[in-house]
DNA sequence: TATATTTCTTGCCCTATGGCAAGTCCATTT
DNA sequence: AAATGGACTTGCCATAGGGCAAGAAATATA
């Protein structure tokens, strides 16, 4: 078991040391093979992860068929579709290996036991939640105010795995573009 | 106290009646004149509210000084900013009324005792937490998918009051267009 | 009511990005 | 090695939306 990987998502000041182990101790190690489905849409969650190894992309279909994707989620992240394991209802996300993977999964029963147990973790859940919102949001801004290419170099900047091993159109679904303008963009990035 | 509108936002069939009515009891009734700030960016959120009457806007400055709108709140709402709340940080946002309003304000205090001693209260936080970054995950996609005019036809049919009440510009930014062209597709779309 | 101010509309032209299709480059299979 | 297929690039042209500025309309102020 990889404790340090654990002990750095769950780390909280006020969290006791026994509390933690537990936390830790509730992971189940997975491994994906490149192109596994972690969730089809339509599915409903019954638990999130801990990325250790690899890349995972989320994806949704528009209603030419076309995906769109949603996420990337790299090393030492947290995998999860929040709103069909906390609201157990279908979802209309598919979340995708994109190498091999090695996880860490917390299943949903397991962890509302500590949810309910642990006030500290309780917290921790929040402060998550609360910071993927802003991170959304964020993510929302930048759609308005910022240009394909400066999100492309923001991309590049925060996850440089993602453009190593996302194909050309995946990681233009993300940026709000087609491929052919990502390829061009990349061409002028490039001389830079 | 308005406990319809209270009961209704926090109503949920395993709460119980006493706990509801002390969540309930725990709002109070705050009038905000238009144009007020009720957070303006560098502050600490120190409370939540339910809008009962009126209409308010969110918005962050870009880094040439323009404004973006990223919400309109309407009645029955709860308007919160999630990250200054809960991880007691320093918001981005402003947050000021578009119109007259009358708010039922929760002290992030008290909040926090009844979240921490109600536990089905505490999962109504969280799914309410999960359906917020789902419809935030939702406008992201719409940003890729849909073009302006039809999110600006999304809008009207979810929200008139805001085409009522809201000037062209922060109607525009929300939609992530400029305000000349959000007036052409007003004029357009007029005929249809 | 007259004046000033803000908001909205519109015309002109420009740019970023899209749509399509051909061509190239790689990797995999036969 | 040849053939197949997927991924990426590139050229050509189309289009949505932007930038600017003038004018019109609405709203606030004197």
């Amino acid at each position: 078991m990889n404790r340090t990987l654990l002990k750095n998502i769950y780390g909280h000041p006020e969290l006791s040391l026994s509390d933690l182990n537990n936390i830790c101790d509730a992971h189940k190690k997975t491994m994906y093979k490149k192109g596994d489905f972690l969730l089809k849409e339509g599915q409903i969650a019954n638990e999130y992860l801990i990325l250790e190894k690899g890349l995972i992309r989320a994806f949704v279909h528009d209603f030419n068929g076309n995906d769109i994707t949603t996420n990337f989620f790299s090393e030492n992240e947290i995998v999860i579709e929040v709103s069909s394991l906390f609201q157990r209802m279908p979802t209309q996300e598919n979340v995708k290996a994109l190498t091999d993977c090695v996880c860490w999964n917390m299943d949903f029963e397991v962890f509302q036991e500590l949810y309910h147990a642990i006030p500290i973790f309780n917290e921790w859940g929040r402060a998550w939640m609360a910071q993927s919102l802003f991170e959304c949001k964020q993510r929302s801004v930048s759609m308005i105010t910022d240009s394909a290419t400066q999100r492309y170099l923001q991309l590049l900047k925060e996850k440089l795995e993602v453009i190593q091993y996302a194909h050309l159109k995946q990681i233009a679904s993300y940026l709000g573009i087609t491929d052919s303008s990502l390829s061009r963009i990349r061409k002028e990035t490039a001389k830079l």
